[in-house]
DNA sequence: GTTGACCAGCTTTTT
DNA sequence: GCTGGTCAAC
């Protein structure tokens, strides 16, 4: 397929030694371990390039990704490395060249294949994709359906059940085995379980919805089969997987099926960096793929560009407790700098008002605000600071968390043109019809079963006698969804059709939820958004497998050359990412590691790894902050509980490796106030304000 | 029989 | 702020 020929000179020009023999590794199994900030993109990209100028046809190199922002980054990369070749072999046009690489998530390639090869299997071209949360919504309706054994502590609920139901599937350990191991307080359901999710895909299978799982089972059940899978083989020369410490058994099998001796395979990743384990994601993927694949050929990258010396002094410290993994020794290209900042703040309001002096510090210095970003473990935890910025006008865009796809207000409105799109999909039935005045979720369950009884046909619900609250919305609401369902003959487009519903739902949403204002906007920006979808089939699956991630995303207008703002990002959502400086947020026990993980050994290293990327995102200045108190609602103003940041992942004296700083400038008192007094002055507080009125 | 208002409790990370 | 459960009113 490469016939041999030579890599250009000028795609290897800016490489070192070890990113060149993976760029021109030919044939078998290739592993490149790539540590954090060593170029690994800049490899892949190269490596792409390199197989499309020695003569491989784009459209036969398969490069999956772990979002599809990474594969559309990675793309325009190949484009640009093409560029830099004028030599005979080169190809003419290098956009186009790049262009034809297939590239995407597993579960986003699945989805194309299974458009075209599905219905061997029984799929219908128009499946609907759903995401995890109307995933749960429906193992909740058959779970409200199914006789379930409502045992002394009850019956797992749908978050719980849906978790349990994907693990199995992605790791491909049978339930028994997966209750025991993960769940052992809900061995005694496993009955209940199995029988709910026997109905679960039972129900998914009749309505043609198929789940974020089913898209990964459904790809290697059809490279496993005899007939399809030969095929499905042949359809690619080479597979490249970038991120692989974060795969799962399941997409490990994809890669086995689809390269089953790996010729022309290449995975790339770094098993440090592996925090995808509460997905089923699984370091022995990368820990055994020489095992897997005896021939394979490991190039470990080592050297880091990114980070100063002392950052990465402190990233190695963190990872060097961990308790397996392969050998790697992280070295520096850029020697000195400035050492971490540990900053003590009093609570989390100084805290984030410490970050958002020293970004603007920074900018003076000549960072710009584009350079730097603020991460933290959980979503939530950015809140005050969010206030903060906003307060001082310090423009920002945050990564992770809820997503707009995810607000009622959009699903409300997604759910009319899926249905539209899919009108099996009663769970979408169910939801619209919900919305209507005076009809709940019995009316609305047995006008799904008409609909369904009359073939899906929506003249099942013409004869229909709404109550009266809704008589005055019903002929508008069947007109909206025989216009939708009509939509292709009509030659409407997707905006029309986002647009046509927005202004029936407008006159429902006051009565449906809360802040109707500004719930508005976003579906005037989601009408603006779906302009970029050529048909509603692809807008409805790109939204469920490539939401927007963040608000930038979301903004109507293209941004500007010269914008400039702040990231703020979970650190989950901050992976590949780097900036000059990282601020990392409540650096305490309880925020990182999460509390919600200190359980097990595994876990907790899955949070030392977190915490690795966290770090390591940093190029220049890096500062940890954590607040010695914090307010929660649960339990008020209280201690943050570890005084010593990261002491569960820093063995021995954690100050020595930083600056220290406090955020409020004056030095602080070793251990923080205690609570007591500060409940005494709040009863005082309620015992005057009792003498006013009393 | 249904709907919807009201309250209590909890809230990781994401394809 | 969202979900699940309870209960009064239609």
């Amino acid at each position: 397929m490469t016939d041999g020929a030579t890599t250009p000179p000028n795609l290897l020009s800016d490489l070192n030694e070890d990113q060149r023999i993976a760029v021109t590794h030919e044939g078998g199994p290739l592993l490149i371990v790539a540590g954090a900030g060593t170029g690994k993109t800049t490899t892949l990209t190269h490596r792409v390039a390199a197989l499309i100028a020695r003569g491989a046809d784009p459209r036969r190199i398969l490069l999956l990704t772990f979002t599809r922002r990474a594969a559309a980054e990675m793309l325009q990369r190949v484009e640009a490395s093409l560029r830099k070749i004028d030599t005979p072999s080169g190809p003419s046009d290098p956009r186009m060249a790049a262009r034809g690489v297939v590239g995407g998530t597993f579960h986003a390639v699945s989805a194309r294949l299974l458009r075209q090869f599905g219905s061997g299997v029984g799929l219908p071209p128009d499946f609907t994709v759903v995401d995890r949360a109307d995933a749960e919504d429906i193992v909740n309706a058959v779970r409200g359906e199914l006789e379930l054994p409502q045992k002394m502590p009850k019956f797992p609920k749908k978050a719980t059940c849906t978790a349990v139901y994907s693990r199995i599937v992605n790791t491909g350990v049978g339930l028994t085995e997966t209750l025991e191991n993960d769940y052992p307080h809900l061995i005694d359901f496993s009955d209940g379980l199995r029988d709910l999710f026997r109905s679960y895909r039972e129900r998914k299978r009749a309505e043609a919805v198929l789940d974020y799982d089913d898209l990964l089972l459904y790809w290697d059940q059809l490279l496993a089969d005899e007939r399809a899978g030969p095929m499905l083989r042949k359809q690619f020369d080479h597979v490249l997987v970038d991120e692989y410490q974060d795969t799962n058994p399941l997409q490990a099998s994809i890669l086995r099926q689809l390269r089953p001796d790996g010729d022309g395979l290449t995975v790339v990743g770094d098993d440090a960096q592996a925090i995808y384990g509460f997905r089923g994601a699984t370091v022995r993927n990368i820990l055994d793929f020489t095992d897997t694949f005896g021939d394979a050929t490991i190039v470990p990258l080592e050297l880091n560009y990114r980070s100063r010396q002392p950052i990465l002094d402190l990233a190695n410290d963190v990872i060097g407790g961990a308790t397996e993994r392969l050998e790697k020794n992280l070295r520096a290209s850029r020697p000195d700098g400035p050492r971490p900042m540990l900053v003590r703040a009093q609570d989390e309001a100084e805290q984030a008002s410490f970050i958002a002096d020293e970004v603007l510090a920074l900018t003076e210095q000549g960072f710009e605000l584009r350079g730097q970003a603020v991460l933290f473990r959980s979503s939530y935890h950015s809140a005050p600071l969010e206030i903060e910025l906003n307060r001082r006008g310090i423009p920002f865009h945050k990564y992770g968390g809820i997503k707009f796809i995810e607000t009622a207000h959009v699903k409300d409105l997604v759910a009319f043109l899926r249905l539209a799109e899919n009108p099996r999909d009663s769970l979408s039935a169910r939801r619209v019809l919900t919305l209507l005045p005076g009809i709940g979720e019995k009316s609305a369950a047995r006008l799904a079963d008409r609909l369904r009884e009359a073939d899906h046909d929506f003249a099942a619900w013409d004869d229909f006698n709404p109550p009266a609250a809704t008589k005055e919305f019903w002929p508008g609401f069947v007109k909206l969804l025989r216009q939708l369902l009509g939509a292709d003959d009509a030659w409407m487009s997707v905006e029309e059709q986002v647009r046509a519903v927005r202004l029936f739902y407008d006159g429902l949403i006051e009565f449906v939820h809360d802040h109707a204002a500004t719930r508005r906007k976003d579906l005037e920006q989601l009408e603006v958004l779906s302009a970029r979808s050529s048909d509603r089939r692809s807008f409805l699956t790109e939204m469920t497998l490539d939401p927007p991630t963040s608000t930038r995303e979301l903004a109507s207008r293209p941004p500007e050359e010269d914008e400039d703002f702040l990231t703020l990002s979970t650190i989950h959502s901050a992976k590949g990412l780097e900036f000059d400086a990282v601020f990392v947020m409540n650096c305490y026990d309880g925020a990182i590691p999460s509390d919600m993980s200190l359980e097990s050994d595994e876990k907790i290293d899955e949070e030392r790894r977190l915490c690795y990327v966290a770090l390591t995102r940093a190029r220049t200045h890096l500062y940890c902050c954590h607040p010695l108190r914090q307010y929660t609602k649960r339990r008020g103003l209280s201690d943050a509980y570890g005084f010593t940041p990261l002491s569960r992942f820093l063995s021995g004296d954690v100050q020595s490796r930083f600056n220290e700083r406090s955020a409020g400038g004056e030095p602080l008192p070793e251990k923080p106030l205690s609570t007591e007094p500060l409940a005494n002055v709040r009863s005082a507080v309620d015992q005057r304000l009792d003498s006013m009125w009393d």
